[in-house]
DNA sequence: AAATAACCGAGACGGTACGTCATGTCTTGTA
DNA sequence: TACAAGACATGACGTACCGTCTCGGTTATTT
């Protein structure tokens, strides 16, 4: 599902044990919640899993890597319900991303993976691939869905179409992060309802102007 | 200007040397350009200072407090001048933002400070006096030299204007920070005017609704 | 041979290396020559032996503790010949212990250490198990030896016995120790024959007294 | 009393105060008895006495030339009482250093220093004259008491004299420091008795043989 | 069934950085 | 000029983690 460091599997020998990755990504979780990012030691991991170091080298090339992957796994559960209007799609979607970002293993471990791939064009790619394109592919699901209900107009350049794309993403993502992480309040109905109101009155207002 | 770790002096004793806390912020932004948060070590930034370690750790407790005001004294260029219009007015501070977040100092710093800020209070405090706040002081600028003009209408309830205030505060900051760092793409003068269109629009429509 | 600090394995795991040993107390004597005991360094010792500093702390608790074990080893060469007659074995052994600590690592090391041992009772416990235990054997040895000749009376009284071996102990060793590190004059065959005639003046004399 | 790091005494300005070297003295015994020698910090010494560290150095050198001092100061009180006979007085002056010797601030220092001589000549050099060589003067003094009283012959040989004064230091020194801190068992009135009977029988018939 | 090959735990290894401490020097203000 | 106070450059301390390695042993597949 999620990348690894590579696939090796040659032909004979033991198998890699299918249960130690579970436990070692629930144990980088556990890890983050407890002690944060900065002080998270791959040993302490290894041994909260019950695991050896080594087995987990095998695996995760470092511990940026290791934590990607751990954190990924809990944006797997972001989908785009049909609530029957955009702006009830849009504060349904803000609020499931709120809701994880609210997770301390997600805070810790976001926002610094983010920071370290800035000096590492590889852990960029794969927090792209593994996060950020997946959150990217929910406003073109909206967008779609919208169009279809009519309340968005069909676009005809499609490059215009994707920098508008990029933008409402941007908008989003940014604004509810800011305000979960540096603002640090809460992303409640309320705040949902007023972002959602100022965004569809920007995009429908400058669709007409 | 910038609040410190430690009281500022008793009585008696050899003073603490003023030219050392500027040698020591300029040489942690050296570092943080050259090898990035993550593999900026204090002995390395005592020594680009010309330094010594105590020397170091006397007046600030650890790599984060020290980075904070590192990247902080960045963001002290940051001001409002008045464009005429309000969407002047915003697209010139947008610009601005980007342009200290597109230097490699601040980007390293930025965002591994702020990951650092979840787990530990004392430094949330110490970001959001020296960084946030100063950044939220410019939307209460804007928006006062906006009301003057005319093209915002007075609040007349201080405590909604104040909840809007913040949510222009994370979108705007949001908005620019996930272009600049997750998106990795550039926050160029097309960028910022579509963005700005979508929050006047935004502004203007939600007041009106 | 001589104890160690830790116990010795429990199962599992690397062995510790053998050779690693050796290297660390020959770097520990050649480092004591060098620079002596209050300069000497865990961090140098280790680079010598080209070892690593945490290799060294796995094996020794301190620089005591490596220091009593790096000299100890010096002193595994000292044995009691049997010339013929007690002078003549009191004499070669007294050239034997002079020749030992007329070596600047047992000169910089043996008194170093035995002033730590009086603010440290396990230090001296190390001391007295590897080091003087192992010369008070020679005096019983010598003594039986004589007593086989019939250069010397058999004792009655089992404790009088052991006061008078540890006496003559103490003013042998306390003698030489004193010459070589205290008063810094050579042990040459000439002091080492008066020595030994006043020893043995002093013994028979007494024992006929 | 005690030679000091010099004597630069220059004309005009505030003088030394008189009360901070006894002051600094007593300290630094007080803190040999707590912490031993290699625990022992200038900067604690300082704080004990009441006094700055710049003048702590500016009247000793260091550590060991400090601690020399401190230690001789003890060493003050040992004389030669007249005892009537030769072993009553080698008795008393047994006695006497074994009780100097049984204070834990002697032990601490005087070992740590000697260790110390070893690599630093002008350190022997203030241990021989404020220490080693008034314990000598001792000998000197019973030996021409008791030719007096007739105990012992008149030497002819000047050199030969002094070799056997020496040998007779070496081992009185020698055998009671070996006893107290190396053996570590008491120099109580039946060791000191034994040893005397040893060494004055050991002298006599030498001297006749 | 035996051989092979990759896996597994444990833990020692050479490194690097940590944050603290002591040294001996210096720079203040005060006496 | 001495003094108390304390900042300073230097360098060792002992600890923690890194990522690698070497053990003895354990599963799987492949002969």
């Amino acid at each position: 599902m999620h990348s690894r460091t590579s696939a090796p599997r040659a032909t004979g020998g033991r198998p890699r044990s299918a249960t130690a990755d579970a436990a070692i990504l629930a144990a980088t979780r556990a890890a983050l919640v407890e002690v944060g990012w900065s002080k998270l030691t791959l040993g302490d991991v290894a041994t909260r899993a019950g695991v050896a170091k080594t087995t987990l080298y095998r695996r995760w090339a470092g511990k940026n890597e290791l934590v990607v992957d751990a954190v990924a796994a809990l944006f797997d559960e972001l989908e785009l319900p049909d609530r029957g209007s955009l702006a009830a799609d849009i504060e349904g979607v803000v609020l499931q991303f709120a809701a994880i970002l609210a997770r301390p293993e997600a805070k810790s471990g976001l926002m610094a993976v983010v920071a370290e791939s800035i000096h590492d064009d590889a852990l960029r790619d794969r927090i792209r691939a593994s996060i950020v394109e997946r959150q990217k592919l929910l406003v073109l699901e909206g967008r779609a869905r919208a169009q279809q209900r009519g309340e968005l107009p069909e676009e005809s350049d499609p490059e215009a179409a994707s920098r508008t794309a990029d933008l409402i993403f941007d908008v989003i993502a940014g604004a509810v992060v800011h305000r979960a992480l540096v603002s640090a309040e809460p992303v409640d109905t309320d705040w949902t309802r007023s972002f959602t109101r100022l965004l569809l009155n920007g995009l429908t207002a400058s669709a007409t102007a």
